[in-house]
Order: C-alpha cells, then sequence, then structure tokens
DNA sequence: GTAATTTGAGGACATTTGTCCTTTTTGTTC
DNA sequence: GAACAAAAAGGACAAATGTCCTCAAATTAC
C-alpha cells in the first residue's frame, strides 16, 4: 500500500485522505505460477498495480509464435491497455511467471474515481500519456537496439527476469531464435 | 477544411457553429518539398493537419543513421506528439517530401480549446488514445511483419509515397540497407 | 537414488542480410 | 543531344541468423 501511495504521489499529489477513500475503490489479488492475469481474447476489466512477482506480456502471432512484449515487477502497473480502454477483446496475454500479489481496480470503478475525484482526471490522463511514452519507448528500442544490446539491458534493469523466464521467452522477447541467445550468451560469457 | 469537419466528425460531433469557431484557433502554412515542420531537438509547438502533400517522419539514432517511422499524407494529424505534449526537445524530425499544405494549432490555442469547448477536452483525450494506438500498432508491425511485407503494405497503402521518397528513406522504413531493399524490388518485379 | 522428461548449449549447414564495390539508369545542365 | 551528376540496381564475398539436429545438464516422478 505503501509503494502504491509513493507511485501516485510521483504522478500528481493526493492527500492522506483521498488516498484512503481511494484504496476502498482497489482490491487485492494473488496469482500462482502460470496463472493469467488476462487471457487472450478476453476482455480486459481491470489494471493491476503489482505488489510483488513478475507478469510475462505476450501475444500469439499469425504464424503462431509468441512474442514477448516485456516484464513487469514491483511497483508497475500492468494491464493490456488497448483492450481495457477500449474494453474490447485483448491481444495481450499476461500471465504470472512466479506467484504474484496484485492491486487491481475494474474498469467500472476507475471511471467512478475519475467522476468522484478531480485528482483522479489528472491522475488518469497522465498514466494514458505514460503509456503513450512507454510504447513508444518499447518501439525506439525495436529500431535501434540489436538483440545483443537488449540482452545486456535486462541483464541490468531485470537480472531476477532471466531466472524467472525460459529460454524461449527471453529469446522472443530478443526478436531472435534459441539458437541465436545461445550464440549471444556464449559471447558475452565467455570473454 | 470540409475534409477537417469530416475529419473530427469522425472523433466526436461537433456543431456547424463550433467548428466555425473552432477554425479561427487554426493557421494555414505551406512547405517547400525539403522544409522541415519541426526540427531535431526543437520543441514541438504545432499539430498540424495535411490538407495537401507529404512528410516524412525520422530521426537520427546513436550511430547517424536515420530511421524512418512512418510518412504522413491528406487528412492526417502529423506532430512529434511526445515532444508536443511535455513541450520538451523533439527526437523526431518532421520534412516535407513535396510541397505540403497545413492547417496547424499551436500548443496555446489547443489549451484554449480545451479550456472554452468541452467538446475539445473529448477530442483531445480521443486523439491522445489514437495515438497510443497508432504507436502500438507501429511496434506490432516492427515486431511482426517482415521488410518484403512492410514494402507490399506501403504498395497497397501508400504506393505514391514509392516515387517521392528515395531508396534510402524507404529502406530505413523496412529497417533494412539499400541492398536488400534493392533484393526485395527484385523478387517482387521479376516473379 | 534411478529413470524419464524437460530445458539449455552448441555443431553443421543453408539462407539471409550487410559491406563494399561497379555498372546501369535516370535526371539535370549547358 | 552530349556531358555530367545523382540515384538505383546488382555482383562478390563476409558476417549473422535460422533450421535442424544432438548431447549434456537440470528437473521431476516414481
Amino acid at each position: 500500500m505503501l509503494k502504491f501511495k509513493e507511485y501516485l504521489q510521483n504522478i500528481s499529489t493526493i492527500s492522506d485522505k483521498e488516498f484512503e477513500e481511494t484504496i476502498s475503490y482497489f482490491s487485492e489479488k494473488h496469482l500462482h505460477k502460470g496463472d493469467f492475469f488476462i487471457k487472450q481474447f478476453s476482455v480486459c476489466r481491470q489494471v493491476g498495480f503489482i505488489i510483488k512477482g513478475t507478469i510475462r506480456i505476450y501475444y500469439i502471432n499469425q504464424k503462431d509464435e509468441e512474442t514477448t512484449y516485456g516484464f513487469c515487477q514491483e511497483n508497475c502497473l500492468t494491464t493490456s491497455f488497448k483492450s481495457f480502454i477500449s474494453q474490447t477483446p485483448s491481444d495481450l496475454i499476461l500471465q504470472a511467471l512466479e506467484d504474484t500479489d496484485l492491486l487491481t481496480i475494474d474498469y467500472d470503478k476507475l471511471n467512478l474515481l475519475y467522476k468522484n475525484y478531480p485528482t483522479w482526471q489528472n491522475i488518469g490522463r497522465i498514466i494514458t500519456q505514460n503509456e503513450f511514452l512507454n510504447m513508444e519507448q518499447y518501439a525506439s528500442v525495436l529500431n535501434n537496439e540489436t538483440a545483443k544490446e537488449k540482452y545486456l539491458r535486462l541483464l541490468k534493469e531485470q537480472p531476477n527476469v532471466l531466472q524467472k523466464a525460459n529460454i524461449e521467452d527471453i529469446a522472443s522477447y530478443l526478436g531472435v531464435t534459441r539458437r541465436t541467445l545461445s550464440r549471444i550468451r556464449q559471447k558475452i560469457y565467455q570473454k
């Protein structure tokens, strides 16, 4: 809860009283390893704030291959944003890589927050803008970083993901085959 | 003007009177071939609606190579969105590939529109969401389409861009070198 | 603990792409 | 129209990546 309060205070000012009231709109959710937060083709009805654990975000393309968008961990928001804002079936799949605790809010309750608290209108707009910036950053990485650079960044920023995810997941995150990932690791660790 | 009205009406309902008033917040701008709508590192102060012409959006990466994000043409909004919303220096460069006519609105005037017209708050939110969806679509293309597929889509959706842009631009849009683009064309046109 | 199964490492070869060129084509100037 | 310049096509080889394997290590089941 404390971390969530910090998270919101980084976005906008929120009083203790408002936070207390806000928190009553949220629920807690526990996922076991392998559980889905959002399944493919289901309408995403919730946004989650990760208290503890790891979520892998991925989708399955036309050739039946999994492409991993990324991994969300502690103190991050996680949702299938497009599905959530448009309340349409989700292309993205969100799955727990390990036991994960979340603070969640439903679509309707979030809209109540927007309606009842001017602060939340502000928070909502900024979160939407942040989602845009994240997506832009993601596209920029796809354009500019080699698979090796992406691997090194993952190693730096989310080293524990390398333990929790399997080779297949990491390779699909890097946009290469297992074989190439194997070669990347060889170069990094043997020199 | 008519096209712009249609564009807005597709987003939200806007009365004739509101549109008349709205249009007074906009200016017309004419770019010659090669002119910049937004230069690198300048703060983007305007959003443009293209009446006629073609804008290439690109940036220059750490290795001094140009990467082309895409090409905007008639009846599309064009801006360096991140720079515009945050009023910070732009990574993206927007340049006219041919003589281009735009309807433009300044940052301050847009905020006046938001303030004075509830309709525009709605339009603004939806445009922001659309920008997110566009960026997501862009990332999805980067992940899923081969250079050849991208070329064929360009050929289908914006065939005239292939005349207006040079090989270098198109190759950087596809994410390959000139040599590979040459091979792609060879395969497409000789079989 | 042993056997069976899953997962990661890496060999061999084919395919693709990039680099560095030269040649050809197109467009421009006088 | 000839001469020049600019842009695109494409040859030759090197480097990177994918495909299809096998083998070793780790994990799980009994």
